[in-house]
DNA sequence: GCTTATTCTGGGAGCGTTCCCAGACTCTCG
DNA sequence: CGAGAGTCTGGGAACGCTCCCAGAATAAGC
């Protein structure tokens, strides 16, 4: 089949010209400004209709110096992205608010450098009015160049080396430190953490809450450190870790996913949750209760921390000023079965 | 903390004053031309980097009448949205064709019918030269708004009811009765079928399949629809089933999901997979390789689904004509425990 | 009826680019 | 040395829109 080309597209001065009034008029009934006619605005109603009329985007951009879209950028090797439980809420927060304000939200996956250096100069070159970035890791070069452009823009999580930038995230370490002390209300002596993502604040965060609860009980060799918040990371930091102490009783893994990688490994080798190893996960995701048993974890309000990212922009794209840098979000720990 | 206001930004005039030349060299240099001195690129450069000048895109585009933008859109509800397996890699595949070509893509989700109209307008506004729709169903107003636009354009799937844009999707009636056959030839003497979506032609033509596949043999009886391709629909599903022949031996599930949901659900009431009742999912997505046990399912190339997608649209953009209306990808079985 | 508001309209100017034409300058070659 | 080709540059025009000013038409007030 031959190419698909876009027609010849009616301009203003098509519908001024068939609605027998000046392109002026025209722009004032398609911004519904007050001032026109009834008559006048009839016409051109009329006119738009029959002439298949949409307004150029570039020629309204470049005068008004606005675009009406906020962009979302979602950095991320494709490994998290895919498994990320909670990007597509956070996601859909973020267009409920905008859509409510009107805004088109565009989502900008970067995934090599050469992505980053496009994505770059889409942001800054009048593409998008405002940004939500989300998973922010140190030295994110994207980040830097949103924070020195001025552009209105949020954080999703706060990302350790950009201020200026508001951004709203949860209290990982808090949420670390409450389950984990938890884990040990519930009897367990000696407790592990399968550990990662510690090159961004959440997972370095979750890592501090968990020291900060076992305080002197603390024993390094009982922390495992994985590439991933994956599945396949979990059954590789429960093996090893149970090579590191086989009276391992508790577990507090840095995502479901990898809580429910851990249960297979146990689950491998003839230990069972709670009995043997008391198990606790992070995100309460998808996962959590599909895991046998269902999992105690950490819920994360990612829907919310999305609707808030946008709540941002949106304030800074109408001009208020921002109360506060940041903000963190209630998490609650969810009980279930494995712990 | 005060708004963040974008800064006042360098214009090519700027840059041409400070470089000492005219606006028509900077042009030239901007978009690398031949016939330019090296003094005057120098200059130039440098005087880009002094004045931190970024190329306005309202402008560029209003001229070029290109944005260099494709986008995605990604119509479904959100339980679906949040749950579909593919989604992710179609996404990256098309990514990373565009990313090859120096395209920017941009997703669109779609939700409300308010958002419908937006994303129109968006559309054929000018914001993109071309667009890449997943999942249209029928009587979907986007992908009817796309196809009279005359954008280049492409679909994943088929849209039972849009004619004009090639498509690119997977056989899932053969792949269905394949799936289904095999089953049969493992000795499944009643087998069943938990199926959804069947407002789109994906859910349509897996029934198809499996009804093909059973020929005289086909029991109405056997066949529980479900509204999501969800693991919940899928222990709805099978308890539904069941009830209606509690000597099931084989099931085949209209997604990993629900076959997982089936399993848990067997489970439940005492059965178990292979023994009881062999299961088929479909999509081999992470779900296929973490249920008790693995399941059995049909592999989707949803990564290569994206990339040939995107070279529907770019091929059109480059003007060559696209050799036929729509292709199907080739899918493969993965036969692992479950069946 | 005349003045002053109020409502409505047309069209010039300008947004920041690219495109293209005309002219200047530099080679090359007979 | 002069003609022609090749290289390089400046700047006018246009892209399609919004903004805004000036003036016309209508309504209101005395």
């Amino acid at each position: 089949m031959p190419p698909r080309r876009p027609v010849q597209r009616a301009t203003i001065n098509d519908v001024a010209r068939v609605a027998g009034v000046s392109r002026g008029t025209v722009s004032r009934v398609l911004n519904g400004e007050t001032y026109v006619s009834d008559a006048a605005r009839t016409a051109v109603e009329a006119a738009v209709a029959e002439v298949g009329y949409v307004r150029n985007a570039a020629a309204r951009n470049l005068v008004t110096r606005q675009s009406g879209a906020i962009g979302l950028i979602v950095h991320e090797p494709h490994s998290l992205f895919l498994e990320d439980p909670n990007i597509g809420s956070i996601l859909l927060g973020i267009n409920a608010v905008l859509s409510e304000a009107d805004y088109q939200l565009v989502s900008l996956v970067v995934d090599s450098d050469r992505d980053g250096v496009r994505v770059a100069s889409y942001l800054t070159g009048g593409y998008v009015d405002g940004v939500v970035i989300i998973s922010a890791r140190e030295n994110d070069p994207i980040g830097l160049a949103v924070a020195r452009s001025g552009l209105p823009a949020a954080f999703v999580g706060h990302p350790m080396d950009i201020e200026g930038v508001p951004y709203v995230g949860i209290d990982n370490r808090s949420a670390a430190r409450a389950v984990t002390e938890r884990l040990m209300a519930t009897g367990r002596q000696r407790i592990g953490m399968i550990a990662a993502g510690l090159d961004r604040d959440s997972g370095q965060d979750r890592l501090a809450g968990f020291t900060d609860a076992l305080g002197d009980r603390f024993d390094p060799r009982l922390v495992v450190e994985v590439p991933l918040f994956a599945h396949s990371s979990g059954i590789a930091g429960m093996r090893e870790l149970l090579t590191h102490d086989d009276r391992v009783d508790g577990v507090f893994a840095s995502s479901d996913a990898i809580a429910a990688g851990a249960l297979d490994a146990m689950r491998d080798v003839g230990l069972s949750a709670p009995g043997d190893i008391g198990v606790v996960g992070f995100d309460d995701s998808a996962w959590a209760r599909r895991t046998q048993p269902p999992l105690s974890t950490v819920h994360q309000p990612a829907d919310l921390l999305g609707r808030r990212a946008a709540e941002l922009v949106l304030a800074q794209l109408e001009g208020r000023s921002v109360e506060a840098e940041g903000s963190f979000l209630e998490t609650t720990i969810v009980w279930r079965d494995s712990a």
